[in-house]
RNA sequence: GGCACCGUCGCCAAGUGGUAAGGCCGAGGUCUGCAAAAUCUCUACCGGCGGUUCGAAUCCGCCCGGUGCCUCCA
């Protein structure tokens, strides 16, 4: 039983080997930091970050490499509406790219490294194409050859005559071929700019990713992620580049993920029809978007809609809850004290189902059941007395399995509170007057008045609460 | 026009040769003063038509419908 992955290049599911035993280098691109990120961002960020921290449950020692485009049209086209410097734009939306990729809980790569942090790299890379001529400088812009390179397309399995006819690409004269694409380009007076053999200008998009990716983690590395709409003609390129420089193939496997769709279409910065991740957390709890994230496979496409998110705000709150509820039953219980407690949960059922959903290309889509039958499980136990060491392995198994895909990053309690404050945003709701229906309420109940108590949780209701009648005491949320 | 992908219960979503996981919604039971929560039970022959096969949602062909890439894009 072993990692499988979807390879693009190869169009099939291969078994995963990394190229030396237990060490993983994987490269995904990021982001281009001139505005806030949507949910399509998300995805990505976590599709990879669940690939990150399965590899590593899996004994991998990862080095994880997440780049930031800092220089390109967008920012500087940024700057200039905004007033402000283009790094002032980049450092804004870094660090907005922190708060927001941090409440999906999206670990930290091994490195950030950004574009203008590596232009000698890229410069050494462009000259090397120039001198074995598979790029040539025209007015200051230097573009690679296509022709140079004869695989050109084989990621994306398209051919070069079909490329041409589609007559999409960008007419250029200073290119020898429309299809050639630019390595370094230069910089119209007042843009940013940075010395070259060929004069002022600044890198091309494709080169930084080479670059970074041969710095970091070699001239051959084993995994190279992205959205699918990377892969032509960015991976392409990149494939073209390295190759070219090095003679070798960059990558071993090329992992794209689906997109996120409104109405069927895609999520898109053209379409207008995105929603930054801002906007959804007003509404929705960041763990929730996770969850909804990660419960179809990454490559398919995934639907954002309200009625999505809310089912999945409704899975979310039951984990928790289940968590909860095991949580009190397991808290005297020091599990230090069950006799290799930490074998029996990584021999456990629970987790063996993960791993074989996991390896079958990161089926998180089953791995969702799982946690749902495994919920059932918790939730029908918790009032039964026996068996409680079986029951605290089972309930770790549970937890481990969530806690690998990213989920239970919260605790129980937290998670309530911020779901709350997310519901209650609109409501506004009057805890005391809430607290206070409640005691009326149970005030009522205790000298059997039930119309009263009715009348009571009637006004509740109406005002959005939901009552739940324990042994005790009476909990309440928002419906 | 070229190249891909997708079409599974009302909705979301697994399953890619042996008679359909899971979630939401719905119906009924247990529990409850009644509820809620929890739990139990029930609810699909897989876009259409052919073909291959002992056997197909799963393979092949055609058709219908949808999407993506071919320009920046996660």
């Amino acid at each position: 039983m072993s990692l499988k992955l979807f390879n693009t290049m190869s169009g099939k599911k291969e078994e995963f080997i990394p190229q030396k035993e237990k060490q993983v280098g994987m490269y995904v691109c990021g982001v281009t930091v001139y505005d806030y990120c949507h949910v399509g961002h998300a995805r990505a960020a976590i599709v990879f970050d669940t690939l990150y921290r399965y590899l590593q449950y899996l004994g991998n020692d990862v080095c994880f490499i997440r780049n930031f485009t800092d220089i390109d049209d967008k920012i500087i086209n940024r700057a200039n509406e905004e007033g402000i410097d283009w790094q002032e734009v980049n450092r804004k939306y870094i660090e907005a790219f922190h708060q927001d990729m941090g409440k999906l809980n999206i670990a930290s790569p091994t490195e950030e490294p950004k574009a203008t942090d590596h232009i000698p790299q890229m410069l050494e890379m462009i000259q090397s194409l120039v001198d074995q001529d598979k790029a040539y400088e025209s007015g200051g812009d230097v573009f690679y050859s296509i022709k140079s390179f004869k695989d050109y397309g084989c990621l994306s399995g398209k051919n070069i005559d079909d490329l041409q006819s589609g007559a999409r690409v960008e007419v250029n004269d200073t290119k020898k071929d429309p299809l050639d694409f630019a390595l370094w380009k230069k910089s119209k007076p007042g843009e940013p700019s940075w010395e070259s053999p060929w004069g002022p200008g600044r890198p091309g998009w494709h080169i930084e990713c080479s670059a970074m990716s041969k710095k970091y983690l070699g001239d051959t590395f084993d995994i190279h992620g992205g959205g699918k709409d990377l892969v032509f003609p960015h991976h392409e390129n990149e494939i073209a580049q390295s190759c070219g420089c090095t003679g070798k193939q960059p990558v071993r496997y090329w992992v794209h993920n689906g997109f996120v769709n409104i109405d069927k279409e895609k999520m898109s910065k053209s379409l207008g029809n995105f929603f930054t991740l801002r906007d959804v957390y007003k509404k929705y709890h960041p763990e929730v978007l996770r969850l909804f994230l990660i419960s179809s496979q990454y490559r398919s496409p995934i639907d954002f809609s309200k009625k999505n998110l809310e089912d999945a705000t409704k899975v979310m709150t039951r984990f928790y809850e289940g968590l909860a509820g095991a949580n009190e039953k397991l808290k005297d219980l020091d599990t230090n004290s069950i006799s290799d407690f930490q074998d029996k949960v990584k021999e456990h059922t629970l987790t063996k189902g993960f791993k074989t959903a996991m390896n079958d290309d990161l089926n998180t889509a089953v791995v969702m059941a799982q946690l749902n039958e495994g919920l059932r499980n918790i939730n029908s136990a918790l009032n039964n007395e026996d068996g409680l060491e079986d029951f605290a392995v089972y309930t770790h198994a549970w937890i481990n399995v969530g806690k690998v895909i990213g989920l239970f990053s919260r605790t129980p309690e937290q998670f309530e509170t911020e779901l709350f404050a997310i519901k209650n945003k609109n409501l506004n709701l009057d805890v005391k007057k809430i607290e206070q229906l409640i005691a009326n309420r149970n005030a009522a109940r205790r000298s059997k008045n039930w119309a009263e108590a009715d009348r009571c949780r009637d006004e509740l209701t109406a005002m959005g609460v939901l009552t739940e009648d324990t042994a005790n005491s009476t909990e309440w949320k928002i419906k």
